[in-house]
DNA sequence: TCTGGGGTCCTAGGACCC
DNA sequence: TCTGGGGTCCTAGGACCC
């Protein structure tokens, strides 16, 4: 039987999460603020038809969320962490081929048993999700993962579509990727957007029915694919079990502008403790560390960013040693004089922890020890809270730390903060 | 005053080798 | 005047995604 996908795609996500705990948001205009509350990454509804742009800066919205009463949160990633956590484990229960494409999204795969069965199929879907998660969804049914997005689109752009839109056999099908800008659609960014609209192609039905030579010369591979893909040529299979990531990244911008090279080492060294963490989590260690730092860009002030990469003798996950590696390349890319607005630590090479080579001289016993030491420290840190322990290098005062000013409580992770319901 | 963070893939070009 | 050719590996940069 032919198989064929679906995208479901959690609705202004982050905004959902809040709403969940929070009830009185709903028919509320709500938006929720990236890292240091500084662009709009989640907006309701409400907030999208005041026109206000994904990633638009805040403080360019000042006067609307005045003007409108709009809800505003400091992001709370361990909030929407467990809850989409809770959606798939929905999502699994109803599907066995499924990929977890991004914080918000699924592909399944569901059995071809007809147009109509299947939009039934995605109806129970939503509903189910709904119910057992509080979070609403939107399911787009098509051929490929391409034409399942566009679909998802459809299903989220007219509420008379009651959150699912089917592609399959769709009697209009020329009609809908008519209606769409080439810009909109996934695998076609922004330049590829404007180069396409300076050749006259404005329409998702034009770039579809491109020659696959010109789409190759001049969109390249990923061009082409999607191409195939709004013809209904599979260039994406689901992918149920995602590769082991490559790199892993802690990176943040100051709240403040930073100045003294003692203060970056602070920084820094709390970031490569906090990817370190990340990679043990997923069982890795890492090959490789790039440490790097920059000033504001948006400022008319003197520029500067830097970064410095180094190998290590042995993948290791050993936070000290990941420490020392970035201090060592932080004191060679600092400059005085400038005001640093943000830095990172960029652990690369990722190898599977049990799996790493062993070296000449024997260390096998050394990084047997070393590891040993990591588990006692991330055991004691989930078992008492994040920085429990935590190096003396990362500082306690903190000055660079980001600003998170309307950050809602923790609610489904942290027992003392639980909902209550009275 | 105030502008996020974390990823992937593809390609061109250089280094190096035979 | 003529000044190989092909393979592999690595890296940087650019494009894309959420």
């Amino acid at each position: 039987m032919k198989k064929i996908f679906s995208l479901v795609d959690c609705n202004n996500f982050y905004v959902s999460c809040e709403r969940v705990f929070n009830p009185k948001l709903r028919n509320q205009p709500v938006m929720v603020l990236s890292n240091n509350d500084g662009c709009v990454v989640a907006r309701s509804n409400e907030v999208k038809k005041m026109g206000v742009r994904m990633g638009a800066p805040v403080f360019e919205c000042r006067a609307l969320i005045k003007k409108h009463r709009v809800e505003v949160f400091s992001s709370n990633y361990t909030l929407y962490a467990d809850m989409s956590e809770r959606v798939m484990h929905t999502l699994s229960r109803l599907c066995a081929d499924m990929e977890i494409y991004s914080i918000d999204e699924a592909f399944l795969l569901l059995e071809d048993r007809g147009r109509e069965r299947l939009t039934a199929h995605a109806q129970k879907i939503r509903k189910m999700v709904y119910q057992w998660t509080g979070i609403p969804v939107s399911v787009g049914i098509g051929t490929t993962k391409t034409l399942a997005k566009i679909a998802n689109k459809m299903a989220k752009r007219d509420p008379a579509n009651d959150g699912v839109f089917n592609l399959v056999r769709h009697n209009r099908l020329d009609a809908v990727l008519s209606s769409l800008e080439v810009g909109d659609i996934w695998g076609i960014g922004p330049k590829h957007a404007h180069f396409l609209y300076r050749h006259r192609i404005r329409t998702v039905k034009e770039l579809c029915d491109l020659p696959d030579e010109w789409l190759k010369k001049q969109l390249r591979l990923p061009g082409l694919r999607t191409a195939l893909e709004l013809r209904g040529v599979v260039c994406y299979p689901l992918e149920k079990n995602r590769a082991p990531k490559k790199n892993t990244a802690t990176t943040r911008s100051f709240g403040q502008p930073v100045t003294q090279l003692r203060e970056l080492e602070e920084a820094v060294a709390s970031f490569a403790t906090r990817v370190a963490e990340k990679i043990r989590w997923d069982g890795q260690s890492a090959g490789s560390v790039l440490v790097f730092l920059g000033t504001n860009r948006f400022k008319k002030e003197p520029q500067y960013f830097n970064s410095h990469f180094t190998k290590f003798k042995t993948p290791t996950g050993y936070t000290p040693d990941i420490i020392a590696q970035t201090m060592t390349g932080l004191h060679k890319i600092f400059r005085a004089g400038y005001n640093y607005k943000k830095a990172g630590v960029i652990l690369g090479g990722l190898v599977p922890a049990d799996r790493y080579q062993k070296d000449f001289f024997g260390e096998t016993a050394l990084v047997e020890k070393k590891r040993a030491v990591m588990e006692a420290l991330d055991a004691i840190n989930t078992r008492f809270g994040s920085d429990t322990l935590q190096y003396a290098t990362a500082g306690f005062k903190k000055n660079w730390q980001m600003r998170q000013a309307r950050r809602s409580a923790p609610f489904s992770t942290s027992w003392n903060q639980t909902l209550k319901v009275s």
